[in-house]
DNA sequence: TTCCTGTATC
DNA sequence: GATACAGGAA
């Protein structure tokens, strides 16, 4: 059983929407890489990359990680320090030590496969419900609800124009009743193309979505810091404590902001050492 | 300066 | 339900 639809929202309606966005994304269809294989595990990585990064930059990006770890178990075998080198320059460190951890789950448990199933791909770190449907939905063409961005501009410009804050359970069933049993992954890029293109000729749907969020500033934040401090310790691995604080302190001071509070590092180094990325031994901070 | 996005964690 | 997370482009 599928669940009502709402607002007035019949199924000839979702026919018709149908219909209509396939026709917009079959001239919108971007010919991305990630398009043309059917791996799970590439397509993951894409995933992954595309949660937080546009698609120009995951472009220059993807292939050069598909070529450097081509497999699950090549990114098993990988280090740590090895995945985020790679992953630098793509932002949210976090995200590729998340990969690695799951690359190891599934070299272990299944055998260097990903787990079919949203159910069980959402068990691994760093996939939840929209990378999950996006997987199975590209890889498997098995139909799912995916709600990311681009879907989201779709839906809420088509079955919400005037309303100011649309939850992604007001979504759902919508998503649901529009996906096909064949050709998930076909219909999928039409959502994907036609919401690009949405975004770009007009104000952002998304915006009226109870999911969007502005984003903190970034100059001078922990977060600038954090990424900092991951290139620094990757580019001289063994780093002293007390030097990295004083570079930090000089990188500050070189940007015009204040000096750091030792409170302030030890935090964010704990915080980073709690994550996986580096841990303090005799010789320095090390990956 | 503003824009962009899903997951984890509280 | 709110917040942290990273970086480049416009």
């Amino acid at each position: 059983m599928t669940a009502a639809l709402p607002n007035g929202v019949s199924s000839d309606d979702i026919d018709a929407f149908v219909r209509r966005v396939r026709e917009q994304g079959a001239e919108l269809y971007r010919d991305l890489p990630w398009r043309n294989t059917r791996d799970p595990y590439a397509i993951w990585i894409s995933e992954v990359m595309l949660q937080q990064t546009q698609v120009a930059r995951v472009l220059t990006r993807w292939e050069r990680f598909i070529a450097r770890f081509p497999t699950v178990d090549a990114l098993s075998a990988a280090s740590s320090a090895d995945v985020v080198e790679e992953w630098q320059g793509m932002g949210y460190n976090r995200r590729a030590l998340a990969l690695k951890r799951a690359a190891d789950i599934c070299a272990s448990e299944f055998g260097g496969a990903l787990p079919v199933g949203v159910d069980e791909l959402c068990k691994l770190p760093g996939i939840g419900e929209a990378t999950a449907a996006g997987i199975t939905a590209f890889s498997r063409d098995v139909p799912c609800i995916y709600i990311e961005t681009n879907v989201r501009a779709v839906f809420i410009h088509e079955f919400f124009p005037d309303a100011e804050r649309v939850t992604d359970k007001q979504l759902r069933p919508l998503v649901e009743a529009a996906c096909p049993a064949e050709d998930v992954r076909g219909w999928y890029y039409a959502l994907l193309d036609v919401g690009a293109h949405l975004k770009k000729t007009q104000v952002n749907p998304t915006r009226r979505s109870a999911s969007y969020t502005r984003q903190s500033a970034f100059e001078g934040s922990r977060r600038q810091k954090r990424a900092w401090i991951v290139r620094e310790v990757m580019a001289c691995p063994g780093i002293a404590d007390e030097e990295l604080h004083a570079r930090l302190d000089a990188e500050e001071l070189r940007a015009g902001r204040d000096r750091v509070p030792v409170q302030e590092y030890r935090s964010i180094m704990a915080d980073l050492s709690c994550e996986g990325f580096f841990s303090l031994t005799e010789g320095g901070w090390k990956a």
